[in-house]
RNA sequence: GCCCUCAUCGUCUAGAGGCCUAGGACACGGGCUUUUCACGCCUGUAACUGGGGUUCGAAUCCCCAUGAGGGCACCA
């Protein structure tokens, strides 16, 4: 029987590299008919939060990737968290203990620093092992129990990357037991994967050199080791690593810019707009710490899109999560014959550890985006309204109170020119309420006294359309006014800007229809006052 | 520094010794369509890191160099 597991510590959000190792795991066992098991690594104790637990389980679960065994939603801990099977490993520990292979060490932390920096200086590198002389074996201070690694060269075969193989002088003896008591990763893993029947171990490739000691733990408790998998990791296109602080880095650098390039912007007034005190927006800039919500904040300030790097910053963008899945699927894993667009279930036939590659792959959001716009181009109203409902409880845009039959509408209007749920959400928001209009359309469009004289005449010929308006009352006066310039088409640009705010809507006969011959003329004569103001 | 891994267009990749004049997709350029923006259609630019072998023949196998990445915690 295969069975896969996705084991993330509950420190943060589930971030898009966690999400792909989720996925290939899912599809591995699901491919062969096996089982997917969720189990939370929540052995630090000073790190991991019953939040961030929650927000891993909530956001796989938007992901579509379900599991057969692990924690259930919204119910207590149960066994699938390694903080409530504490006895389980200290059983294992002690056998350990009893047979020798196990023992106490003394150092503090303090002092294992020290002997690290002393082997560097000596340009040597630094293993701690049992038999060495410098070791510490008694102590005033909590012991932590390490494990003493076999002094003989370790091999596996990756079914990924084949045959690796680690010399004995290489290994040292890991730290199994905290002096909190609890059992480190490198333990909890060995146990829970094999009690659990774990059958693979597919993860990433920063794991590689954790494996030989896991296997060296396999052979000391007298288990069959799982068959290990490593995957190539995910980087930015800048080559950079992925992470949670790109969110910061990206607010820090807008920040900075603004406070250099714009002479009316100083610290004071930038705090203020984004609701800070001045010594934590100048805290954060020089680095001294990276907190969420100042980034929050600084982003909204600065009207800044961050980067989504977390699986929600996604949703709140509005990914279509099967979009998000199949776009991260193609990282590092191909079916072949040229396929791309891949629903799940092609995913789940198609899938093979074959088919996962081995080099590390950059994550393009330009074509994640293209990706995304191509599935809601062919999705289904039923499936975009599903979507919607999804995007709008994690976001707050005007469309999120709009009753089924126009965002139906809406969708026929945005369907062939969004990228995401979030582009429709921002660009419909003429539907809801009056524009702001964008002031660089209205000169382009409505500048001369010629354009005032179009704008007249436009009013002139809708308001002779007696509502309710159709698409067969509409045409023809639409036709009018896109002939009604010498170049077809400029004058119903100021159309656009006068009910829209701005050079860019759906058609116009979709809109106006929507909008309605009063919210249509009105808004002709907001345009109308506005540009006749000045 | 030590250990491990990897190496095809800008990016994701196809490629299992002759099918390669290296294919597809995104991005980018040009064109068509068009009442805006998109969508759609047509089309173009663009890669086997370098050097040695092996072989009749190498993107594909071997070695070296170079480059890139990962690991070296009482984090996972």
């Amino acid at each position: 029987m295969i069975r896969t597991r996705f084991a993330p510590s509950p420190t943060g959000f589930l971030h898009v590299g966690g999400a792909r190792t989720a996925l290939f795991n899912w599809l591995f066992a699901r491919k062969h008919g096996g089982e997917f098991v969720l189990r939370i690594e929540d052995t630090d104790q000073v790190r991991s939060t019953a939040e961030s637990a929650a927000g891993i389980l909530a956001d796989l679960q938007w992901l579509g990737l379900d599991w057969d065994r692990g924690p259930v939603p919204g119910k207590e801990k149960n066994e699938y968290f390694q903080s409530m099977r504490l006895e389980i490993y200290n059983q294992y520990l002690d056998q350990l203990v009893k047979s020798d292979i196990a023992y106490e060490a003394y150092e503090t932390p303090a002092q294992l620093a020290a002997m690290r920096a002393k082997a560097e200086k000596e340009k040597r590198p630094f293993r701690y092992r049992r038999n060495m002389p410098s070791r510490a074996t008694s102590g005033q201070g909590p012991s932590v129990l390490r494990f003493e690694m076999p002094h003989e060269a370790v091999e596996f075969n990756d079914l990924i990357l084949g045959h690796i193989a680690v010399g004995g002088e290489e290994h040292d003896d890991i730290v199994i037991r905290k002096s909190d008591g609890f059992p480190t990763y490198h333990f909890a893993v060995v146990v829970d994967d094999h009690l659990m029947g774990i059958s693979h171990v597919l993860r990433a490739q920063e794991h590689l050199m954790n494996t030989p000691k896991h296997l060296g733990l396999y052979r000391a408790l007298g288990w069959q080791a799982p068959v290990h998998a490593h995957m190539p990791l995910v980087f930015n296109m800048d080559n950079t690593k992925m992470s949670k602080r790109d969110k910061s880095k990206a607010a820090r650098h807008a920040a900075q810019m603004m406070l250099k390039q714009d002479p009316t912007c100083t610290m004071e007034s930038l705090a203020t707009r984004a609701g800070l005190t001045p010594e934590a927006l100048a805290a954060f800039l020089h680095q001294k710490q990276d907190d969420p919500a100042i980034t929050q904040a600084l982003a909204a300030a600065l009207k800044l899109q961050l980067p989504e790097i977390d699986v929600q910053d996604f949703r709140r963008s509005g990914y279509l999560s099967d979009a998000l899945l199949n776009f991260i699927a193609l990282i590092g894993w191909a079916p072949g014959e040229n396929r791309e667009i891949l629903s799940r279930e092609e995913l789940k036939a198609l899938f093979s550890l074959e088919g996962i590659g081995k080099t590390n792959g950059r994550f393009d959001r330009k074509k994640l985006l293209w990706m995304n716009g191509e599935y809601i181009r062919h999705s289904d109203d039923a499936t975009l309204l599903r979507a919607m409902a999804s995007f709008g409880a994690v976001t707050d845009y005007p469309i999120k109170a709009a009753p089924e039959p126009m965002l139906r509408n809406l969708l026929g209007m945005y369907r062939e020119r969004m990228g995401t749920l979030a582009e429709m959400a921002e660009n419909s928001r003429f539907f809801f309420g009056p524009p702001d209009y964008d002031l660089k359309a209205v000169k382009k469009f409505v500048g001369s006294e010629t354009d005032r004289n179009y704008l007249r005449e436009i009013t002139r010929i809708l308001s002779a359309i007696p509502s309710p308006w159709n698409s067969e009352k509409l045409n023809p006066p639409l036709e009018t006014i896109i002939t009604l310039t010498e170049k077809r088409g400029a004058a119903s640009q100021i159309l656009r800007v006068a009910v829209s705010g701005g050079a860019v809507s759906p058609p116009l006969l979709d809109t106006l229809i929507l909008l309605g011959r009063d919210v249509t003329l009105q808004r002709l004569g907001n345009l109308e006052r506005l540009v006749q103001a000045g």
